[in-house]
DNA sequence: AACTTACTTTACGTTAACGTAAAGTGAAGA
DNA sequence: TCTTCACTTTACGTTAACGTAAAGTAAGTT
């Protein structure tokens, strides 16, 4: 089965190659409720719509959501009219991971500085035996 | 076996409290060749380098990194003086960190954005009906 | 007819980073 | 002495997110 139609009709192997993933993991994402393409005999067949899900869905995965997570999140954007309730808990995880990122800068940001003090450490240690050379007399 | 003296020597507890983790934590980091307590009997005795330890690899964590790579990048701290080829490898996972956080920042606004956008047209869909009411007539 | 291609389903395997018993030891206190 | 603590070791269990056969099918190609 080669490409589906021209537009919003997508086999397996189109949308695994579209977002580098494998086949057994859009397959995955089925098994797990996250995606739930049409059927023509038993060949999955991806709507426009599975293929924006997908894209919500590995965008989630790159901001360090778990499926489930991203299962919740994602929940919001199909059925056409969120509820205060959902959209509240959309903004509680965005909020969520915006401070871990904050807190992985701050790890970035403390390790850097040690290498930076480690490198001057270093570089003063590199120099100063060469400043008043004692053990290079001779040759 | 409660506190160990005052300065530069720890029990496993006491480290396992001081940075939140269960001391199982401590025995696997040390079976992964991560730390090397000394012992008083069959007991874990940590130095002040040990401690110091704990918290790099905690701070790999924090940053994503791996047990493994927290390993090869700890390996720096140790040895007294890096060589030039571990600061080479420091440098270039800290890039590569970077950069997922960068790719991880992108990933969050993106959702942001789509979020903004989503809540302008659901009041878009609140409003409309009710301006020009056609479906409120009779009550 | 034989072959290839693009799929399918079923199902067991893998990895990381611990969790969680289970059973034992040594010292201190009642 | 008995109990309690704070530890120990050994070892199997857990979870997420797929990987990886194995075996089969439907449609098109040579």
């Amino acid at each position: 089965m080669k490409s589906g139609g021209s537009r919003g009709s997508y086999s397996i192997t189109d949308l695994s190659r579209e977002f580098s993933v494998t086949p057994r993991t859009l397959r995955f994402y089925e098994e797990k409720g996250l995606l739930n393409p049409k059927r023509s005999g038993k060949n999955r067949i991806y709507s426009a719509g599975d293929r924006t899900r997908l894209r919500l869905i590995l965008r989630g995965r790159q901001l360090g959501l778990s499926l489930e997570e991203s299962s919740e999140v994602i929940g919001l954007y199909a059925p056409g009219t969120p509820n205060h309730e959902q959209l509240h808990l959309l903004l509680q995880k965005i909020e969520e991971k915006r401070r871990q990122l904050v807190s992985q800068r701050e790890a970035l940001d403390a390790m850097l500085g040690d290498l930076d003090r480690w490198q001057t450490n270093f570089e003063a240690a590199l120099k100063a035996p060469v400043a008043n050379h004692q053990w290079r007399q001779k040759v």
